[in-house]
Parts: structure tokens; C-alpha cells; sequence
DNA sequence: CCGAATTAGTTTCAGATGTAACTATTATGC
DNA sequence: GCATAATAGTTACATCTGAAACTAATTCGG
């Protein structure tokens, strides 16, 4: 059984090249969007879960995305403003409101997912189909350890 | 031969599924060092960097880390005032200037590296050894393939 | 019912970050 | 040599982000 080497080398490190892969990865896609549309990258998530969830209320979209309540209200605001998502509140509750995308959000939506998913084509085109899905199954299974760890401390 | 799926399904993207786990990760091992050694991830890595590679110029450091030059001048300044890293201008191009960690920082650097390696130790327990190096493998394939992407536009 | 505790969401403040402008120093071209 | 360009690093500004305080509405316990 080798025992933990000591040295730590950060270009071998998962931690820091989960963090390097997800940056670049993340941030080429944002250009491909936020040039033509205007969106942050948050803006863009809540749209996606908008445009694919809708009705949801803010708590919901933080559920379904991993972001907080005060970043979701933040690209919510924007993205009102600029008659992307629409908002109501419920009759029943009126602590809560739902939110949907307007019809020019259901536009913009509408043109923005087959560049992001053009995207992922290309990136995916590294990888053949079994790596590809070899991938996925264990980034998940690291995703769920991750959490639990988290839980455990 | 499948046409690309019209729907995007965010918690099936890739860029977003990759943002979620690097998040995670990143977040996690930041609990483990910042409320004992008040770090910020930045610093850290700096200070990683420097533990293994020292001296160093910022240029370097950033060049290591994929920082740019601003935030690598912003952590050292941080790291400075803890007395934590060293700098000495370079006689022959006064411009440049070569850091390390002082004796202080070689014994906070000293005392970090068990915690990550060990978190990494324990992450990695969600996969055996071989979907390991299959993991390490695959990711850098896309890590490259994605830089490449993004030279190509 | 009524006050305390919860929940949904927003605002505030302080810290972090990126871009661009700036200083200081060195290299280059004529 | 000297003006110009390039390089190392810092500063300034505007934006973004997270934590905590806050408002408004609802639920719960007695």
C-alpha cells in the first residue's frame, strides 16, 4: 500500500484541475452568449431553468441550478428589467411568485440553447461515445461522494 | 446518427455539470484551510505554487496557476502583510522581482498540504484505481481539447 | 385568535474580481 | 544614443458575490 506522497502538485491536484476545467469550459461558453445576448452566467441558468421548468418560483430555480436565493434574485432583477421572465404572484401565498420567461425570453432562449448545445457537441468530439459515458459516470459518482463528504465534514 | 437533442437539460449539460462538481470540490477543501489559516483560494494556490516552485517571479506564479498578473499581485500583497511569502527585486531587471515563502509561510504551507492531499484522498475513494487514472485521463483530453476550442473560436 | 417562529424574497455592506489605465524599468529600431 | 515599444507589476474603477440583516407573509403553539 504506497503511502500518501507528500508533495502536493497542484497540476496534478483533482481539486485544481476540476477548478481549471470548468473555468475554461464555462467561460468559452459565456462568450459564445454573452456577446450577442447580454447575459451573465447566472442570467443564462435561470433562463435555461426557466425555459425548461417554468412555472418555478425563485426558491425552486435555486433548488434545480445549486445557486443561492440572493444570486437568483439578482438575475431575476435583471433579467425583468430587460422583459426576459415574467413574474406573479400567487393568489394563495402571495410570500411566493412564479416565474416564467416572457415570449421575448422564450426568443432568446430559443436561439441560445442550440449554441450552447452546439458546444458541448464540439467538446464532447475529445472524448468517443464510450469515454463519453464513461465520463459522465464517474464525474457523477465524484459528485455525489463530494457531497457527501461535505455533509460528513 | 442521432440528431442533437433540441432540449437542453441543464442538470445534463456538461459545462454545467462541471461547474457544479469543481464548485463543490473547491468549496469543500476551502472549509478545510480558511477558518484555521484565513486563506483565500487564491492565496493558497499562490502559496502551493511557491511551496513547490519557489522562487518564483509573479509572472510565473500566474503562469503556474492560470491567474492573471492582477489577482497574483493582489494574494502576494495579502500574503506579504502576513508575513507569509518573501519578495527580493532582481538586481540585473529591477522590474522583476523573485518570491518565496518565508519561514513562516514553509510552515503554514507544511501544515496545509496534509489536509489537501487527504481531502483529495478521500474523493477519489468514490472511484477505484483504475476509473481513476481513466478519470485523470479524460479530463485531460477535455482540458486540452477545450483550450484548443477556444484558440479556434 | 395572538405572539413567536418560519419561510420567501430583497437590500445592504464588505470583500473579491476583471478590465483598463498607470508607473517603472528594460529592450528594440533607427 | 534616443525615441518607441514592450514587459513587470500596481492601482483605480466598476461590477460581482456572499453573508447577514431586513421586510413581508404565513404557519404554528398554546
Amino acid at each position: 500500500m504506497p503511502a500518501v506522497s507528500q508533495a502536493l502538485e497542484l497540476e496534478n491536484f483533482l481539486p485544481y484541475r476540476l477548478s481549471i476545467l470548468a473555468q475554461i469550459v464555462s467561460e468559452s461558453l459565456h462568450d459564445l452568449y454573452a456577446g450577442p445576448f447580454g447575459l451573465t452566467v447566472t442570467q443564462w441558468r435561470v433562463m435555461a431553468a426557466l425555459g425548461r421548468f417554468a412555472p418555478l418560483t425563485a426558491s425552486d430555480v435555486g433548488q434545480r441550478i445549486v445557486m443561492d436565493k440572493v444570486a437568483v434574485s439578482r438575475a431575476v432583477a435583471g433579467l425583468m428589467q430587460r422583459g426576459l421572465v415574467e413574474r406573479a404572484t400567487d393568489r394563495a401565498d402571495r410570500r411566493r411568485a412564479s416565474l416564467r420567461l416572457s415570449a421575448r425570453g422564450r426568443a432568446m432562449h430559443a436561439r441560445i440553447v442550440p449554441i450552447a448545445l452546439s458546444y458541448e457537441a464540439r467538446l464532447y468530439r475529445a472524448l468517443s461515445a464510450e469515454e463519453r459515458r464513461s465520463f459522465d459516470a464517474l464525474t457523477d459518482r465524484l459528485l455525489e461522494h463530494a457531497k457527501a463528504l461535505r455533509q460528513a465534514g
